[in-house]
DNA sequence: AAACTACACAACCGCCGTGCT
DNA sequence: TAGCACGGCGGTTGTGTAGTT
């Protein structure tokens, strides 16, 4: 039998998306043998790849406490939170989100929240931007996740990313998006001022969050309350954003949005998380 | 039906810190 | 203490797929 050295088998390194039976090599060995010395791992298990390669495999993508898929309202709003506070620290935040890899965390804020900002032509960085995320989707995050539990859905309830209608909204029918939230009218006031090119039919997936809303009476006591609950639905319902009540855009945001909601908050995340 | 586009996610790359020799 | 290997992290790119034209 050929004995190659280390060095020999990682010059023949494989690169590009993991097959089946590589996923069952590395998962059987790193069962047996445990976790670290990667290049080692690489090498005995016979696998050719590197030792980053594999670490990434597992780290985030085998390991058997890894959750994938949809990202979950309160997850969204710890992401949203942590980030506000501490940037780019993505496996820092991830420390917060059990079974959530940074890679995930990470991809998230590039593909759902940077594009929006990128759409408000606004750096993703900025003052303005930051006041968007913090004053109004969190807020409303907030008043989704406590809506859910007063109905009695879990508040960890799934969201998934093709009909979350706060960070996705591509069910949404043209007729609606002309309607709704494209009328510039109907941006949130931090967002005046900017431009939003009718012509572009795209929308982000969180465009959403610039939508008008309305919490549920009784849950915040703001200005929105009035407007009753009927015409506000719970997450994953495919017609959410077609709801008059959603679209409506009658209340100027910054009123919309007080210092009690941003209060309340603040200390359910002051309580739960930190 | 084919081409195109946008999205979500997987994977790689380069840099840096740490520990060992 | 310098050099090296390794692991961790954040940025970036690649790929598959679903939706649209």
């Amino acid at each position: 039998m050929e004995i190659r050295s280390e060095n020999e088998v990682l010059a023949d390194v494989k690169k590009g998306p993991w097959t089946e039976e590589e996923d069952a090599v590395l998962r059987s060995y790193v069962e047996t043998h445990g976790e670290g010395r990667w290049n080692s791992v690489a090498y005995f298990a016979g696998l050719r790849r590197t030792g980053k390669s594999c670490r990434l495999r597992w780290l985030n993508y085998l390991r058997p406490q890894v959750r994938r898929g949809n990202i979950s309202l309160e997850e969204q709003l710890i992401i949203l939170e942590l980030h506000s506070r501490w940037g780019n620290r993505w496996s820092k935040i991830a420390k917060h989100l059990p079974g959530r890899t940074d890679n995930e965390i990470k991809n998230y804020w590039r593909t759902r929240v940077q594009k929006q900002a990128k759409q408000m032509k606004c750096d993703v960085n900025s003052q303005q931007f930051r006041d968007t995320m913090r004053y109004e989707w969190m807020p409303r995050l907030a008043e989704r996740i406590r809506a859910a539990e007063f109905k009695g859905q879990p508040a960890c309830l799934p969201v998934s990313s093709s009909n979350d209608p706060i960070f996705d909204n591509r069910g949404v029918r043209m007729a609606e998006l002309e309607s709704g939230w494209k009328d510039p009218s109907l941006m949130p006031e931090v967002s005046s001022g900017i431009s939003s090119d009718s012509s572009d039919a795209q929308v982000s997936p969180v465009s959403g969050l610039t939508e008008s809303y309305n919490p549920p009476d009784g849950l915040t006591g703001g200005p929105g309350s009035g407007a009753g609950y009927s015409g506000w639905d719970m997450p994953g319902q495919e017609d959410m954003m077609s709801s008059e009540l959603f679209l409506d855009g009658g209340d100027s945001w910054d009123s919309l949005w007080n210092e009690e909601n941003v209060w309340f908050l603040r200390q359910q995340l002051s309580d739960d998380h930190f």
